[in-house]
DNA sequence: TGAACGTATGAACAACTGTTCATATAAGGA
DNA sequence: TCCTTATATGAACAGTTGTTCATACGTTCA
């Protein structure tokens, strides 16, 4: 985990990071992938904790789940949705230090 | 440098960070900082670089300039820009692990 | 099966974004 | 000073984005 970039990327690399962070750029997602780094939840409780209608946190949700940033399963009625796995949380709390750093 | 996230940032650092992650997420924008990585260019030698008009690239420099992700100083008649500080390669090559760790 | 709950989806709309084009500003050389 | 080179800026346009509203789907329990 040095975190150096010890080459020049592929245009297809690039794209794709650029895709990531542009999924990560929207403060209602990275509102809930925060929410979610603290504990699972089910949409329901994401759109309580957010302030949001259930239909927006869902279609973000979707935004998601197609970046393979979170992952979900069914239990009973609901729908629960967790991190996809610890990349994402490194993501954000590198960003995070930036932002710290900064001032 | 551990890249934890240990507690849940305030609003507004939130706010923050989804604007880092909003102006990473244009392939335009990371293009240039991944060349800036490599070495510092004026505008002309990025537009040549990444085949787009000086125009086009001017205004991402100014978008890059206001996030505090590039510098620049005068050098005669042209403008050398350069990566603001570490932290920005830091932040991309985290993502870069991300996506090279999902494939 | 039918009602109630939880979630997903599609259409539509306003708001935003990135590029292009035209033009302006700034520095160096004749 | 005038011309050239280098960069910056403003307006405008097409394309994209995120939310809302209405509706559909899926699960549980009576």
């Amino acid at each position: 985990m040095t975190h150096e970039i010890t080459m020049m990327p592929s245009e297809s690399i690039q794209t794709e990071v650029a895709e990531l962070y542009k999924t990560l750029g929207d403060s209602t997602r990275l509102h809930i992938l925060l929410a979610l780094s603290v504990q699972n939840m089910n949409v329901s409780a994401i759109a309580s904790t957010l302030n949001m209608t259930h239909s927006a946190i869902s279609h973000q949700l979707r935004v998601l789940k197609s970046a393979r940033l979170v992952r979900h399963k069914r239990e009973g009625k609901s729908m629960v949705y967790s991190l996809a796995d610890d990349h994402v949380k490194t993501i954000i709390a590198c960003a995070l230090e930036h932002i710290e750093g900064v001032g």
